[in-house]
RNA sequence: CGGGGCGUAGCGCAGUGGUAGCGCGCAUCGUUCGGGACGAUGAGGUCGCAGGUUCAAAUCCUGUCGCCCCGACCA
């Protein structure tokens, strides 16, 4: 990065502060980076970084890398247009809920606008003959990603386009491969919090990517998109995608086996006024919902009728990319009855049934009689329903279930996911031809693979979020704009001179020297660009011989000083230190 | 893609068939100058776009594009 430490007149800088929200800005992150200059919407989800918004997302891409070169990975640039046959290969054209943006040139060939760039490094990487002596090494870049999400929102929080520091690790195989993980649950940990940010490492959903297992880095906060759980001690952290907990037993499993009955309900929907009319405990009830997947197949999924089904890690059982409920029409063909009475009775064959694990040993359970208005009760496994081969996890964690270790019950948060790292295996090595390095025994074996993804506009917005009050934005100084802003009234000269000597000593400075702003506007101005220290310098300062420097955070904490240059450079550096 | 809302000056908004408005901002001049100052003057709009109804449309109708919110979906 440019090391050249600059000073800069406001006058003369494009930075045009507002007083004004545009009406559709939802939360202060979002107000103040408008208001305060640093970003301008040009179409929704793609964003102008004006020179303000440029400065501190280049600082912050600093400081990633400098984690990511200290963790041993090098950094490079791959093409954003990507051959569309690439992604072919791994057939992510065809991925559901990853809209590629395509462009063609005028020859006919066909590019992908890259939303990661997998593809391209493994590409890259089979273009030489490695051996298993080059491995591991990791290669990263901050380059332009691209999705087609069906809403942008919250800023810079959800867009379409923006810079993402990607890095894809090679490995020879599954032990190394961990090794550099950690590293990386490590550098990135670090990263969040040099860029003041604390992070929780959550397990999550791999989604569209591939691979094993993954983890996100969520930065708790209200305005968040991603639902998680912790436990108390924090042992577990899991996104809600993921998240297992301790089911409910049954515990009566040698009970004898009642007589079936079918009794009639009209009306009765819904596990809690079917418990209450059949005179059962809820944990006898059964759940069974329809769904469609994106090919047409038809799936009955049964759940203990005090859980809900989690359609992440339903689709990750089935191998699909979407889900339906299925329509009323569809329950209908398939059970004979109206929805609400559909079971797990007498489906036909070609139905494919889930059943979750709190459905095992039951017994004497209800559950729909696939017959309009009536419920089955007292059913057993093998005598009325056949026992599946296996039972899945297929139930939606809720704040308050227990945690796997039986002791610790989940606490729901809410935050942005700012980061994470994936676990690739051979995903792509093995869908790509010629993914592979020699051993040591002379044969050729496939990489094992990792990559790690960093969201910087992202990062920036959860930071001015984390970082603002009601006047305006509030930079740690490791991202700030500039160290200090030299505010102006009415002493230039001076002023002047303090901008020199901060200049001199690699201090970067915002110097509002503005002829026609009043002090409250220069004030104002100041406190919503937010950085770290303010250093007032005025005619009245001048009778009196001192400066005033101010923290942004603390504006109250407001130091007097002499108008000694040394003086005033030892209580600016004292701030930052502090801000740091 | 489903539901709701909105497109009038850079921003925020008013304007239900009859001359296109207000506040902020912007420009010029003057007075101010430690908390978004005041006065005067001025620039800026084919009322999102297209079509229709009408003597007359920002206003009514149709279509279309865009934006926001909720949902679905998704780093």
């Amino acid at each position: 990065m440019n090391k050249t430490k600059i000073s800069q007149k406001q006058s003369e800088f494009f930075c045009k502060t507002t007083r004004e929200t545009p009406k559709d800005v939802e939360y202060d992150s979002h107000a103040y980076l408008i208001r305060g200059g640093y970003i301008r919407e040009s179409v929704a989800g793609r964003y102008y970084f004006l020179p303000l918004g440029y400065k501190v997302q280049q600082k912050i891409m600093e400081v990633v890398r400098e984690e990511m070169n200290n963790a041993g990975a090098q950094e490079m640039l791959a093409p954003i247009l990507h051959p569309l046959e690439l992604w072919k290969e791994t057939n992510r054209t065809n991925t559901t809920g990853f809209e590629l943006m395509k462009v063609t040139d005028r020859r006919g060939g066909e590019f992908a606008l890259g939303g990661t760039a997998e593809e391209m490094f493994v590409d890259l990487v089979r273009q030489f003959k490695l051996s298993y002596k080059d491995l591991p090494f990791q290669l990263y870049q901050f380059s332009p990603k691209f999705r087609d999400e069906l809403r942008a929102r919250g800023g810079l929080l959800r867009v379409r386009e923006f810079i993402m520091k990607d890095g894809y690790s090679f490995h020879r195989n599954e032990e190394d491969f961990k090794e550099t993980y950690e590293k990386m649950k490590k550098a990135y940990t670090k990263m969040f919090s040099r860029l003041g940010l604390k992070t929780a490492i959550v397990e999550s959903d791999n989604g569209y990517i591939g691979g094993e297992y993954c983890h996100e880095f969520i930065v708790e906060s209200e305005i968040g998109e991603s639902k998680y759980f912790t436990t108390e001690n924090g042992d577990y952290s899991a996104h809600e995608d993921v998240a297992k907990f301790m089911k409910f037993k049954e515990e009566n499993t040698n009970e004898p086996e009642k007589a079936r009955e079918d009794v009639e309900g009209v009306g009765i929907i819904g596990v809690e006024e079917l418990a209450k009319f059949l005179q059962i405990p809820a944990e006898k009830t059964t759940k069974t919902i329809l769904f469609v997947t994106e090919k047409g197949e038809v799936v009955a999924v049964a759940i203990n009728g005090i859980y809900d089904i989690n359609e992440t890690k339903l689709k990750n059982i089935l191998g699909c990319a979407q889900l339906k409920l299925a329509s009323p029409e569809v329950v209908e063909k398939i059970t004979g009855a109206t929805v609400g009475y559909a079971g797990i009775l007498n489906l036909p064959k070609e139905v494919r049934v889930v059943m979750d694990e709190s459905l095992k040993g039951r017994k004497n359970f209800e559950c729909g009689a696939n017959k309009t208005n009536y419920h089955s009760i007292n059913l057993n496994f093998g005598r009325d329903i056949i026992e599946p081969e296996k039972y899945y996890d297929i139930a939606l964690a809720k704040a308050g279930y227990l945690a796997l270790d039986g002791k610790q019950p989940l606490v729901e948060k809410k935050g942005i996911e700012v980061g994470n790292i994936f676990q690739l295996g051979y995903h792509y090595s093995k869908l790509m031809k010629g993914a592979v390095y020699t051993d040591a025994d002379g044969k050729e074996k496939p990489f094992y693979m990792g990559c790690y993804g960093f969201g910087v506009g992202r990062t920036m917005a959860t930071i001015a979020e984390k970082y603002h009050d009601v006047k305006g934005l509030m930079w740690p100084s490791i991202v700030a704009p500039f160290d200090v802003h030299v505010v102006s009234l009415k002493d230039n000269d001076y002023a002047v001179k303090v901008v020199e000597m901060l200049n001199a000593e690699g201090l970067e400075v915002l110097f509002d020297e503005r002829d026609g702003a009043s002090v409250g506007e220069k004030f104002a101005d100041s406190e919503l660009i937010g950085i770290p220290v303010q250093v007032i310098v005025s005619e009245r300062g001048a009778k009196e011989n001192i400066v005033e420097i101010r923290e942004r955070k603390d504006l109250k904490n407001s130091q007097k000083i002499n108008r000694d240059l040394g003086l005033i450079l030892a209580e600016i550096n004292k701030i930052l230190k502090y801000n740091d």
